[in-house]
DNA sequence: ATGCCAAACGCTGTTTGA
């Protein structure tokens, strides 16, 4: 079973790309990140004739996640984080599909830090790690997929000194990821892939794709019975190399 | 120290964000 996660970067935007991806590799399950579509506008008829039952959560303009499944319907188990104060952002979509537990996490960018954008991300940050208390203490199998907009160690980014003032990889935000790994959550892809450099981003800005001036901040976050299903972690590279392309690259898993 | 880029919205530029 392969699961994904996508910052799609507008998904009528990227619709032609998105559905080339699913017919391509074929995950079983794809969280979506930054639909920057409202609820109206998302292309539910396309998604559905690529053969995948959508459950999402948009917003106009900017936000919005998504979880499609082959063939399944997702059963949505939530949307937003519990006691949110600004459930205005569309951050947050949970589901039940063929036994696992699926979210799809679009986590505050945070920039520029410091400044109360920052403040909004840590805050949204530990409401992440409070509500995956809940879910871990299930022992079901949890994937927590999505864009984290943390690149979690000096060895997932491209410059230490380029980024060193981006809140992607302050000490508070990559405290918070690690605080998620202590409690118990597997990051798939250096479980597979313990050393060497992964990225899932490369800006738009300044050629960073040609000169692979990347980072890595798409992450899926496995719970123990998730984590003993783990065969394989990649990220679909190929796909940020295309006309018209999304600024991350497909990341994913295979279970068992 | 600043801009690089892109999408949405709605209209030829502004807003928002990464």
């Amino acid at each position: 079973m392969k699961i994904a996660t996508f910052n799609v970067n507008g998904i009528n935007a990227r619709l032609p790309r998105l559905l080339e991806w699913l017919e391509e590799t074929k995950p079983d399950i794809a969280c979506l990140q930054e639909l920057k579509a409202a609820d109206d506008n998302f292309p539910e008829a396309a998604i559905r004739d690529a053969g995948y039952g959508a459950i999402w959560h948009g917003q106009k303009g900017f936000n919005g996640v998504a979880i499609l499944a082959r063939g399944v319907d997702p059963v949505e188990t939530r949307r937003g984080l519990p006691d949110d104060p600004d459930p205005s952002h569309s951050r947050y979509i949970e589901a039940e599909v063929n036994g696992l537990v699926v979210a799809s996490i679009y986590l505050p960018n945070g920039n520029p830090q410091p400044g109360p954008k920052f403040d909004y991300k840590l805050a949204w940050f530990d409401r992440l790690i409070d509500h995956a208390a809940s879910l871990f203490a299930r022992e079901q199998p949890v994937i927590l997929a999505g864009d984290y907009n943390v690149i979690p160690t000096d060895e997932d980014v491209f410059s230490v000194r380029a980024m060193a003032g981006d809140a992607l990889m302050q000490p508070e935000s990559r405290e918070r990821f690690r605080r998620l790994a202590f409690a118990g959550w597997t990051d798939a892809i250096r479980a597979r892939h313990p050393s060497g450099r992964i990225y899932t981003f490369w800006d738009y800005q300044a050629g960073a794709w040609a000169r692979d001036a990347g980072f890595r901040i798409d992450h899926l976050m496995l719970s123990p019975a998730a984590a003993d299903r783990l065969v394989d972690a990649g990220v679909d590279k190929a796909a940020r190399g295309r006309e018209k392309a999304s600024d991350h690259a497909p990341t994913w898993i295979m279970l068992r």
